[in-house]
RNA sequence: GGGCCUGUAGCUCAGCCUGGAUAGAGCGGCAGCCUUCUAAACUACAAAAUGAAGGCAGCUGAAGGUCGAGGGUUCGAAUCCCUUCAGGCCCGCCA
């Protein structure tokens, strides 16, 4: 709010680029200018030049500057803490849940694909981190003005259907998910589990599958009513964990939808020389003028692969939509994959190869180690749910002795899948990751929790308070140290998102949030509200108040419910 | 053999893109506030130095670091460049 027009003044005053830097702590003020780079110019000694600066600065300073000192070689700003206060809570005041936004992103549309999950088992703890990364990305391209198309490519057919399917029409008698009251995925699933321990003692399933396969390709009836059966089944298990994640999505595109116009792009392309046949017959794109491998497109038995659908559904969503980026939010193992595909719909000539993005992340794993789905270590999303859901319980039940069970499992759903999100969303996606439960769910620490719980604290403080409506705020008077440092806190939400956005950083946010609340929680504690005199309570409320606002729209960006009470 | 990523406090991480002042959080641990016991002086009561044991929700305080290692660039390096070590992931018909 006030650094650009800092600098611009200083670049009419200094006659240099100027940049701005925040000292390291408060009593060097709120802006400094280190002189050190213009040392050699002026062949000074840098606290000289610092000095002069300051001097001449302050006598001319603008009215927002309350004085301009040198220290050390720097040149440092102190903001007149009236002014600061005024200018922050006012824009928090007025624009509310659009604190935040700024459009950079106007006009301009945005693709982002993830989840992507088999329709032949549940999702699990690697897709937990898709989804929420997806989604979170999603939200905040949203923010800054974006047009987002969440888009969730369904792995619908294949050879690993084919197994379940396989299990399934030998052992499955008939049973469905309601005759065994379970979630449609998970009766799913259990099928491809049976059909990898059947295939320990009877290796021919295997054969069986790809006939299977093959007899889905033709489109066999019997096979295909099957296929739509327990595809069925599983997309609305899908749908119900989307929906207690908060996951929504604009498009879904459907691998069976489109498996045969992507086979026939590949070899149209083949024809026209693009692609190249190998030692067995298979399609592969020679991509050694890139720098990468080469990269198969085309089984020799002409069955298509990922890439062969890729790179017809890359060119499909440019036709659907004319898009700024088209993001891709899929684990690191892929990175290779992706630079190929992007190297392919190069040198297939299309322009808007550079506009494609990989937003890589690390793994996430349990403390108990890796997980393996040959071991059966493999944790799914909707458990994990409930664990954090149960745990979230215990919390409460501690800070309430009573409590309708309503009430209860509204509130422990809310507070548990907050947990989860923010202990996710919090580390950078580069980075593997343990995500261990117990971690997450405290009320204190980077949790989750912490901050709905500083949110709860706040709204609490805003229903009990009376009698400061007419009173008009007198910003002289935040004026503690507590209160001038959480102004500033909120001031620099703007600057936050807009950098978690341009530099695709969903765990800015989170960071910010802990950072937050914990200035928050210190002015909380140092600073009474409701027992000050009536003009200082006006003040302090109306901080308290534009506080929630800030947290709560922090909150909406990771997909986290803010709670009233806790 | 080649490529990408990670390495910061006991643990989990932020800061690195965009170099700047004492490298920041959280958890844990430590000390204190707390509880019980002890107790000179005193007619007695209240209060209580000191020492010991216990507890831990909250509050306060302090501690904890060769920024994996080495070199370079720079007035200045956790940050940029090079080398190296350790770990993870990937490298034509898996997804």
């Amino acid at each position: 709010m006030f650094k650009k027009k800092l600098v611009k003044w200083l670049e009419k005053k200094i006659k240099e680029d100027i940049v701005l830097e925040t000292p390291p702590s408060k009593d060097m003020g709120d802006y400094a200018l280190a002189c050190f780079p213009f040392c050699k110019k002026l062949r000074k000694d840098p606290k000289k030049i610092a000095l002069e600066y300051a001097t001449v600065l302050h006598l001319e300073k603008p009215g927002y500057i309350e004085k301009i000192i040198s220290l050390s070689g720097y040149v440092n700003f102190f903001l007149k803490t009236k002014v600061l206060a005024k200018k922050v809570i006012e824009k928090i005041s007025k624009d509310k849940n659009n604190y935040g936004k700024t459009n950079i992103g106007r006009k301009k549309q945005v693709m982002l694909e993830f989840s992507a999950p088999n329709t032949n088992k549940p999702m699990h703890l690697g897709h937990l981190r898709n989804n929420l990364l997806g989604d979170c990305l999603s939200n905040i391209f949203d923010y800054e003005g974006y047009k987002v198309i969440r888009a969730n490519l369904i792995n619908d057919r294949g050879i690993h259907i084919c197994k379940s399917m396989l299990a399934y029409k030998k052992w499955g008698k008939g049973k469905t998910p309601k005759s065994e009251n379970m979630k449609g995925d998970h009766f799913v699933g259990y099928y491809y589990v049976l059909y990898q321990q059947k295939l320990k003692e009877d290796p021919k399933l295997e054969q069986a599958a790809q006939r299977l396969l093959k007899k889905w390709e033709k489109g066999d009836e019997k096979t295909i009513a099957l296929w739509k059966k327990m595809r069925k089944w599983c997309l609305q298990g899908f749908n119900e964990t989307y929906k207690t994640l908060g996951v929504k999505f604009d498009k879904i595109y459907y691998e069976s939808t489109f498996w045969k116009k992507a086979k026939n792009l590949v070899l149209r392309y083949y024809k026209k020389g693009q692609f190249i046949e190998g030692e067995d017959g298979e399609l592969l794109c020679d991509l050694e003028k890139y720098n990468l491998p080469n990269k198969v497109v085309l089984r020799a038995d002409k069955t298509t692969l990922y890439s062969t659908q890729d790179i017809y559904l890359a060119i499909q969503k440019f036709k659907d939509y004319n898009l700024e980026k088209s993001i891709y939010v899929v684990a690191r193992e892929q990175e290779m994959y992706f630079r190929q595909l992007f190297a392919i719909l190069r040198k297939l000539g299309y322009k808007w190869w550079e506009k494609c993005l990989h937003f890589s992340y690390g793994m996430i794993n349990l403390p108990e180690g890796k997980m393996k789905s040959r071991e059966g270590t493999v944790v799914d999303i909707d458990d994990l749910i409930t664990v954090m859901k149960d745990l979230a319980k215990i919390e409460i039940k501690q800070r309430h002795d009573e409590m309708e069970e309503a009430e209860l499992e509204k509130r422990s759903s809310a507070i548990g899948l907050a947990a989860l999100r923010f202990f996710l969303l919090k580390i950078d996606a580069v980075k593997d990751m343990i995500f261990n439960p117990t971690e997450a769910i405290p009320f204190e620490g980077d949790t989750g929790p912490y901050v709905q719980y500083t949110y709860a604290r706040a709204s609490s403080i805003l229903r009990r308070v009376k009698g400061v409506k007419g009173i008009e705020v007198q910003y002289e008077l935040v004026r503690e140290d507590v209160e001038r440092e959480l102004v500033k806190k909120l001031e620099e939400f703007p600057e936050i998102v807009e950098n978690s956005c341009n530099n695709l950083r969903p765990h800015l946010i989170a960071q910010y949030l802990t950072d937050l609340c914990r200035t928050f929680n210190d002015f909380y504690q140092k600073c009474k509200c409701l027992q000050a005199e009536e003009d200082i309570k006006a003040a302090r409320i109306k901080l308290v108040k534009v506080s929630t606002i800030v947290i709560k729209n922090a909150l909406t960006l990771l997909g986290i419910k803010a709670l009233e009470e806790m």
